[in-house]
DNA sequence: AATGAATGAGAGTTCATTCAT
DNA sequence: CATGAATGAACTCTCATTCAT
């Protein structure tokens, strides 16, 4: 009876042969368990997920999933910093900080886009389940908001400061930051659903839209109500 | 729970008096049922919220909002349906179709962030406990985002027709418009943490953001990377 | 399959018929639930005992448990809280407070031990299941143990006060009383497992050890190891 | 558990050098988990205590407890067995057979409140933990209350008999026996919250309480509530 | 000898939903 | 019209117990 120690990776649960693995290390468990997890959230949300399902289609038993990750905001909890570490990781990985700042920009935004578009379910979960509930998870993923947002504000906040921005207009970076931020979430969703759009055109879109705002409100080319 | 052994100690939302008036009409029953969910839902969410505690507010035994409203399902589509409606209608209301199509944008927006400054639980219901849910919600919300969406599309695109858009940006206008509702929900979250800054001052920012790039956008000024 | 498709096979309480009697008012469905609730814990302990069993006994589904007692916990101390109320009153009730003090003694312990004949499970609840636990039933069985105590404790203070008891013995009253409600319980015990034995034979034989006993103390005729 | 996600944060009885002593023979290991489930049990009780925790405490792993002791049931009674027969051990070694029954009876309680005070868990366990449950473990530790009873029982009989009791009080000797464990078990519970009596004092006060009742039973000095 | 890994079974609890009045 | 009373169904979580190594 040779038991084969085949892949452990892909999110398809377990094959009926990968089930009689057992004892396998903690660590392998662990991935099981936070893929399976990952997969069950991002269909049905936090809450109409059910741990049973989690640990039928992790082929994993429920205590170990309690044994392991806790309970199941513990759980969701881990989903959500995994997948939000990967996202930022991806971003960070994808821009070259010796570039000038619209360039970052660009790479940052394409970085997400491609990010989102090869890891469908990892965005899921992080977008659709984790923004509206006023759980204990918006800790997790407000986090990492706030760190998105304060990383374009970085940047935006450097362009203004290197081309003199007014103080008013520097107060409102941060705003701006979490309106683009919400725009490229709201245009990574549009996107899921026109996947044959490719990533470039769908970044320049975005980029066209607030880069060059950004820049005439810098240059002090303001639209104002006042002046129609 | 009006059976809960525990003490009530919550909220409540008629006084003893409403109670003892009985045999309202049926559409009087509507609202106060509506008005106590959306509050309810406001404030814990769906899948939080109970009947009960939506029965207790609003001052009706559950069987009457089974018999009135239907499940709980069509109790938040419900609910959704109207608050979604009064914003829209509050946005159509505060555009003067017969202006230019900056100033129509700037209007609208204005409108939007008013109905949101003055309907914090409304906008709440709508924004933050819809858009994550896979539910049958989504059917309700999206429809309300889509004609959103078509609203500014349809700006967008009379704007891109009159100064001869070329093709492909005029295939981008949907997802400029999905985009710019993004950053409209995004910025309107930012803003509810954010109550000091005028609903004009938030307002201008996001017409600055965008409209000067759409601007440049229609005008052929365009930012690409292979420029950099 | 969690869900419970079992017959309700095993103890009843209520007839078919009275299962057809819906809709009862509260206080009888109270009643009912205490009373099985009382009958479960005094035969499988507290641990030992589930609220399906109880439910099954009271002829009752299990929300309505909730939601009339409150959790596990909750039921278990209203059933202490009723027994304990019901032993003290019956006690109470037997006392003469004009008679002598060993009147009152005898009195006070035929109230207690014909309690205890006729209310096995009463007794087996307030004594078995509530010694040991160092859960939060201890507070409300400890404070009726207090009570019994300091009952006795006044009584023999009294007696010691009247007849001139010196210092120390005084201080011992407390411990006294400690060990003749111990040496009660004790006792009830044994009885239970020797019914033949009369009421007033057993009442009798614990006033005559631990009275006269009593009695000799306060008159200064003490034993003591030095004298052996 | 030495798999819970959790810190451990508990108590550990072992060092860490004595972990790496593996291999150690069969008594050594069984006297270990013993002494740590005497620990845990008096600590949560029976069914609170988890093996968990007791392998823990015991730095043993699991299976080796149940390979060692047996189930959870086995183990407790294990306990139970061990300390009774301390307890009973103390006693009968703290007797002199040869002097006085009232200095025996003196001599017995003496050595059951020493033992007491200086073995509060072992106490806790066998008394706390034990007579409230219905379950198996009655049997142990009631055949340990008997075969107290009987001791006191053989003492107050051979009293009895040479000074000439008459037939009906002996007949009660042996529930004036289990009065006395009662009250003795009770009193020791009343000396743990007060520590600072002196051993000798709560035993005189004990001796007091039912010595000299039973002198003067014996003498056929009785109360009688007829008399009243 | 010794254990990390694993689970079946069942506990308490809650909630949307519906009769019977 | 209006509701107190009632429950089926499911969910999260725990624990004693045992393999496989």
């Amino acid at each position: 009876m040779a038991i084969c120690h085949k892949r452990h990776g892909g999110v398809d649960a377990v094959s009926v042969e990968d089930r009689r693995v057992k004892r396998l290390p903690r660590e392998v468990r662990e991935k099981q368990i936070l893929d399976a997890a990952v997969r069950v959230f991002s269909e049905h949300g936090y809450h109409e997920a059910s741990m049973d399902e989690v640990s039928e289609v992790a082929g994993v038993s429920k205590p170990m999933i309690y044994a392991y990750l806790g309970s199941k905001e513990d759980l969701f909890a881990a989903c959500i910093r995994r997948e939000a570490g990967l996202l930022l990781e991806a971003i960070v990985a994808g821009v070259d900080a010796t570039v000038a700042p619209d360039m970052q920009l660009w790479m940052g935004l394409k970085a997400f886009f491609e990010f989102v578009g090869g890891n469908k379910q990892s965005w899921r979960v992080l977008h659709r389940q984790v923004i509206s509930q006023g759980g204990p998870f918006s800790d997790e993923v407000l986090a990492m908001r706030s760190r998105a947002i304060t990383l374009v504000d970085a940047l935006l906040v450097g362009v203004a400061t290197k081309r003199g921005m007014d103080e008013h207009a520097q107060k409102s970076t941060e705003a701006m930051s979490a309106a683009l931020v919400g725009a490229s979430e709201s245009l990574a969703d549009w996107w899921l659903d026109h996947p044959a759009v490719p990533t470039r055109t769908v970044v320049a879109w975005l980029m066209n839209l607030v880069w060059m705002g950004f820049g005439d409100l810098v240059e002090g080319n303001v639209w104002s109500p006042a002046e129609h």
